[in-house]
DNA sequence: AACGGAAAATTGTGATCACAATTTTGAGAA
DNA sequence: TTCTCAAAATTGTGATCACAATTTTCCGTT
């Protein structure tokens, strides 16, 4: 008939990890699924930006990589792939997808038009303990900027703006900007490697007095301020980027610089 | 006896999909994956509304109502749990989300922030060809209404507002705008068969108009205001229903040990 | 040496089976 | 009739196999 399971537990699982679960919650929860570890696992990847835009992804080395069967690896994918975080090809292959001047501009958009909003609607509910766990996160930010450490870095300025975020009943919009770091992760990692990490934590510093004073506008001009410094130094980057990699890849930079690409903000 | 394996025509495939994907995209590309073809008749029944908020998903059922395999739904199932068009539940039980109030306030925020900038960015790369589309799919919504067929005037609804926001360079925000339509689709309609239809065309109209002058302010105005029409009366609704509901909304499942039938969703 | 193309390896997709957890059903006892 | 609880059916999850479509490898010929 069949080969069936042999009896004894032929799931390794635990052990490492270490392939790209590293440094993330390793507590193992027995109760979750396995696909949903895996998804923790791949989404934490890439708001890190430990993976490269374009890199390609196997679904059976994955699954090796991250000690677990082809079956949790397949669900994660197609979650992902359904946030726009992976790709997947007409060759049915799936990949890290690239990162274009159009999709950063839309993205940086998204985060433009809800942070704010986000930000704002948490203020009230963000207590002192919230508010430390805020500060930590902007501590762990400077230490790991000094360090050199860029997906500590990295993971700890999504902490920071989640942290607040998360604090108030918007728990649907933060769902859809989830969506959106993950997308710009991966090309995010790619840019700080090659400027170097910069510090803004000046407007995060700017947002925790905000949140300090109670102080709706200034809290939303300080999260607009930090998304549009992160806006230029990457736009920039992508500009030089284009240049270098491929030369006619996007001309559409002309464009870019001559026409308003649209922040009329409502 | 459980085994249900019918001896004979395990696929049966083609044929009616009557059950989910009818009225939809019948044109059956082979050269489509399965689960994208379960994929999109998923998303199609939840944007018009053919699937009723609080209502359980059976994979298998599905399945057989599909008339696929289960692997192609639960990839799609797992792709629409990504966009939180689906809930899974810790029973490891999938249904449509319920709506609340909080819910209901963040989508149409989402809506208000998103749609008129797709709007705007659109508006210089509609052409005559699309303008025809977005016309016809008014007469579409206009014919629906007075025949009282509510799916297909969401349906017609939705195409009106997407053709637009698809004629510009939005693709990612229009992402971000479908994964919000899908979630609020099946409430949409639920509203709708209670209320009647009610005609908002008139903004539609507005809107049509105002791209005929390549008027962006007019353009983001009416998308603006048609949104609030819908969330206008849509929000009226939600507190008459949290007024009635719990009435006979579970008969089957309140029989016994009273109600609660539990659907937290953390 | 350079190119062409068949063989081998690898890919994602889908079907099927097994299994634990849960829900539903069906008696039997109060 | 109502309550209790075990049997049966159903659920989603994961493993494994099969397969078509690619990609890669590598040996053959030019």
């Amino acid at each position: 008939m069949n080969k069936k399971t042999d009896p004894s537990s032929p799931r390794v699982i635990s052990t490492h990890l270490t392939g790209l679960a590293g440094g993330m919650e390793d507590r193992a929860q027995p109760e979750q699924t396995m696909q949903e570890r895996a998804y923790q696992a791949l989404r934490h990847a890439l708001i890190v930006g430990k993976l490269p835009p374009g890199k390609g992804i196997s679904l059976r080395a994955m699954a090796e990589d991250l000690g677990v069967g082809v079956m949790p690896i397949r669900a994660a994918i197609a979650r992902l792939s359904a946030e726009d975080a992976l790709a997947v090809h007409d060759n049915r292959r799936v990949s890290i997808p690239d990162m274009t001047t159009d999709r950063f501009d839309q993205l940086m958009q998204a985060r433009l038009l809800l942070e704010p909003i986000c930000a704002m609607r948490a203020l009230g509910a963000i207590d002192a303990a919230t508010l430390a766990r805020i500060r930590a996160h902007d501590d762990q930010m400077n230490a790991s900027y000094h360090s050199g450490d860029a997906e500590l870095y990295m993971a700890a300025n999504y902490a920071f703006h989640f942290e607040i975020y998360r604090a108030g009943p918007s728990d649907v919009l933060t769902r859809l900007l989830e969506s959106v770091w993950m997308q710009f992760g991966p090309f995010m990692r790619k840019v700080y490697g090659r400027v170097g990490t910069v510090r803004l934590t000046d407007k995060h510093e700017m947002a925790i007095d905000a949140i300090e004073r109670r102080d709706v506008t200034r809290l939303k001009l300080a999260i607009e301020a930090d998304i549009l410094d992160g806006m230029d130094l990457l736009g920039k980057s992508i500009f030089t980027e284009a240049r270098e990699t491929r030369a006619g890849e996007r001309p559409a930079m002309a464009g870019r610089s001559g026409r308003r690409s649209g922040t009329p903000q409502a």
